[in-house]
DNA sequence: GGCTGTTACGCTTCGCGTAATCATG
DNA sequence: CATGATTACGCGAAGCGTAACAGCC
């Protein structure tokens, strides 16, 4: 068994199950790649893709079993690497982050200023995505880092940290009915048309489980990705915006104003992840530290220490 | 980076630092291995092996993480050769038990009888170790099941099953002082010089803990890893043995008297662990399910999952 | 017929084995 | 001087690239 025969195997069906495109991935030709990929399947003795006709179009059974297995070891030998750049005193490197976009927009900017102005020589990756995107990147190994809201911190593979907890509010449109009220309600708040995050009423979400829990059905006429985007049809008219606090700013939403609405929904926390059985290099602690000043890298070393054996 | 030279790497550690080992293990040349060691070592730009002079003496600083990565690189591997073995059909493969002596001893004789005969063309391995070797093997991947009590279940990396439960019994002599009292204190079986495991009182076992906590030191004259060997020296009147109930029969331990005292030791609960993300063969279910009829496969399975998030 | 994967073939490289050399205790 | 690692060298195999061929839509 060679390691490019996996490199192969793991390039094609990252690549939609095309062996030309993994070809090119992998810098090679697409001939190579087909043979590699039948020397591993005779060697096994088994057939990991489907194929129609000479097509290939997914993953036999036995080959999702070892599919998985040849990510895991991708992954190892990606940490190798670097661990030899740590080692060999190189500055250079990369860092992917995965996280939300009110991360990505609110929170992380200042953090990636100092991060690039200290480490100019490391790459720095953002990959956006909704939580449980960002989870899925971490566990992979295709994000080194990931910086999300609850569903990070369930996951067995990951090894997190909370970093600070933080609420929702509401924005309106300055003449909008409901910014004259002192108070709002559950109640108050199903009336009217809300625009909020996509993934927050997909799966067991906290704000669809309020809702619930009160009998409510609200009334989501919109849902995007990011709060620019909500904050963009709440200007339209469209509906009142359900957003995390971090993401209004007074001074940019002009037009905008917000109402708290902390005392209806319970805190959230957001949480940093990094896969437990990674090799971090030095400038990835800076980071965490960077982000969240009272995790420096010893202390980070310590946390995870002690959670290795219970 | 190719796969022989992580596996050259893997066997020279492995083998105590002896590169002509390793190339015996390996069924290769010892030049060879020492040259792709040397060549990886040129890829990644750092020296993994401190040496002295030529000799190899031990891992380096990144050495030692690397050697890590190559580990789980190595199990990965071993995987993927079960996984073929398994969907080929195959009755062959090979079943690695890591357990302690006890259960070796008295509890797996009539499974592993059940299993051989069932199985014929599968290799059974019996691994013996005290119970922290036993949780090390199968996080190694040196081991595909580890049976033992306590600190087993203490692993993230381990997927732990609750076997049975069990508790404490003390052997003696017929005529011995102590056989003839109704009810043994704690207080009391402290005066008198006690035979055991010699690992109950390294790190904090329940039984160094309950005497401990009563404020009390026992005797420990003489400790053993296994039951066998206390009941031994117990014959020859050393002194009592405090050794598992299930290690005790009356046929077979002629001579000797238990005396029960589950009454003054919590009882503890035997584990079945295994790694949690390993491919596992039908045959490995199966002596699961032999082992304990309230396991079988899917039970096992849906429990695994179930763990996977919480 | 355009796209995509497989077969054919030749070149180059690389791994491996034998033998010789070197360092160390 | 004996053990164990490195260097030297030659053979054979394996990977890769080009080119030609074969199945689908």
């Amino acid at each position: 068994m060679k390691l490019q025969q996996l490199r192969c195997i793991h390039e094609v069906v990252k690549n939609g199950f095309s062996i030309s495109k993994a070809a090119e991935a992998l810098h090679t030709s697409q001939p190579g790649v087909s043979k590699q990929i039948q020397l591993l399947e005779e060697e096994v003795g088994l057939h990991i893709f489907i194929r129609h006709g000479k097509r290939l179009v997914g993953l036999s059974e036995p080959g999702q079993h070892v599919y998985q297995r040849i990510n895991e070891v991708i992954r190892e030998i990606k940490s190798i690497k670097q661990v030899s750049e740590e080692f060999s005193q190189s500055s250079l490197g990369v860092l992917t982050i995965a996280t939300t976009h009110t991360q990505a927009r609110y929170k992380l900017p200042s953090v990636v200023q100092a991060f690039m102005s200290k480490y100019p020589d490391v790459k720095l990756n953002i990959h956006q995505g909704n939580p449980t995107q960002v989870t899925d990147q971490v566990v992979k190994g295709e994000a080194d880092i990931g910086i999300a809201t609850e569903s990070i911190s369930h996951n067995d593979k990951l090894f997190c940290l909370p970093c600070y907890t933080w609420n929702r509010c509401l924005v309106m449109p300055a003449k909008h009915p409901l910014a004259k009220e002192k108070t709002v309600t559950l109640a108050k708040l199903a009336t009217y048309p809300i625009i909020t995050y996509d993934y927050a009423f997909t799966g067991s979400t906290i704000v669809s489980k309020v809702f619930h829990d009160a009998g409510l059905t609200p009334n989501i006429v919109l849902t995007a990705i990011d709060a620019d985007v909500i904050k963009t049809y709440v200007n339209l008219g469209l509906g009142i915006g359900l957003i995390a606090q971090m993401a209004y700013d007074s001074k940019r939403d002009q037009g905008l104003v917000s109402i708290d609405v902390s005392h209806l929904f319970p805190t959230s926390t957001t949480y940093l992840g990094i896969r437990r059985d990674v090799f971090l290099r030095g400038f990835m602690y800076d980071f965490i530290e960077m982000f969240i000043p009272e995790y420096p890298k010893q202390v980070v070393k310590k946390l995870m220490l002690e959670q290795e054996n219970i």
